[in-house]
DNA sequence: GCATATTTGTCCGTATGTATA
DNA sequence: CTATACATACGGACAAATATG
């Protein structure tokens, strides 16, 4: 087995891997990544690893310089002002639309946001803070899922993965996700009551209070050194 | 120069020429490209190219099916629709966020919409309608620019690409893109004028009646062979 | 400013699994 | 069932750019 055919994935594996660290803050932002070094490490070709990093960096979890090789991105404040621009965009648009739906069609599945919801106070209870943020995320890409469609689906997994690139940035976890949970469930239930236009102006107010908070904290990391 | 370094966008420089190809029309959505045809004729070598292929993937102009090679990518009816989606979702969205900004921050930049509407309109005028196609997928860019996001502007370059897939399948191009000249016209006088919240309804129905006639001249050659 | 080491960018040859004629 | 074509992945090579002393 020294050599060759895997059938097929094996740099979907290795970005995987790579994405794991990245998403669990074992590989900082900023962070190279060099290539013989990590090759060896995960067992796969320069090439293969090559081909990893290029999809990691189509997500955005990765940054090239020509050259220079690759880092794990470091999200500038604009990066963030825009993740949180197109969440506004997907989410409070994608609730709107179910509010314009004819009276006969509305019914949405919320079934996942349910369940990422549940998840969340599942994981606080267990004071696991790193857990209560991937249920929120979960539940963000639910409601963006509302819309029902596939090209919005793959956007917002991109962005919120580059999301939780910031989310390493925040010093108190517990303080950032915890007063969400609540939100979450307000939300949900504003949803689940029909009022999908009143839950797409809770979640404005929401997105822009999460964005001022990350912002903020973001900004004293900056100043910090690299 | 028979081997190694071009320091850097071999593989850009071989999307590029294989994108022109594409969206020309010269290459047929489900035509098949095999490698070391390709490679050869382009004059890189297959890691290359597969870098190339792989940019065009994520760019939804090429489908990859493992261990099957890539093909052109032909759009299904529900891709459409999809497409469709998406566009009401981010463009009107666009719009409708430019009516709710404070009246102190109305000021937005239509110099690339104008633009793409007078390019437009010469196209017609010399009875270019591929031209006029162009234009018109300009101006739609432009729209969703007014988001001010690069995340959103990427997202539409991809789905306007996909979108030009599908104009390949009409018959008459004249009779698809002439009316939306008026139309998009309309559209940026409304816009000018201030009223971004009229424009951003002008647009669902605009959006509408194109999904609607693409949809059905779309249905019309899925009846025919492949 | 210069010489050297490291790293990236690109390409080749090859081996093997898989799909298809 | 065999043969062919092809996608996938490996390892090695060398030029060019960058970092280091």
């Amino acid at each position: 087995m020294s050599a060759s055919g895997e059938s097929a994935g094996s740099a979907r594996r290795a970005a995987e891997a790579l994405r794991e660290r990245i998403t669990e803050g074992l590989l900082e932002p900023g962070c190279r990544l060099v290539e013989t070094e990590l090759a060896t490490e995960l067992g796969v070709s320069r090439n293969t690893l090559r081909e990893a990093f290029r999809l990691l960096t189509q997500d955005g979890l990765l940054s090239h310089q020509p050259n220079k090789g690759v880092r794990v991105r470091r999200l500038t404040v604009e990066d963030l002002a825009d993740l949180y621009r197109v969440r506004r965009l997907i989410e409070c648009g994608a609730l709107r639309e179910l509010a314009e739906l004819p009276a006969g069609e509305r019914s949405f599945d919320l079934a996942a946001a349910r369940e990422a919801v549940a998840a969340g106070e599942e994981a606080a209870r267990r004071a696991d803070w790193k857990a209560c943020g991937t249920a929120d995320i979960r539940f963000h890409q639910a409601l963006a899922g509302l819309a029902g469609s596939p090209h919005v689906d793959r956007l917002m997994v991109g962005v919120l993965a580059e999301l939780r690139l910031a989310f390493h940035a925040m010093g108190d976890p517990r303080r950032f996700h915890e007063p969400y949970l609540g939100r979450n469930r307000q939300l949900l239930e504003t949803l689940a009551s029909g009022d999908a236009g009143k839950a797409a102006q809770e979640l404005a107010f929401y997105l822009e209070d999460s964005r001022r908070q990350l912002v903020e904290a973001y900004a004293r990391v900056a100043a910090a050194p690299m």
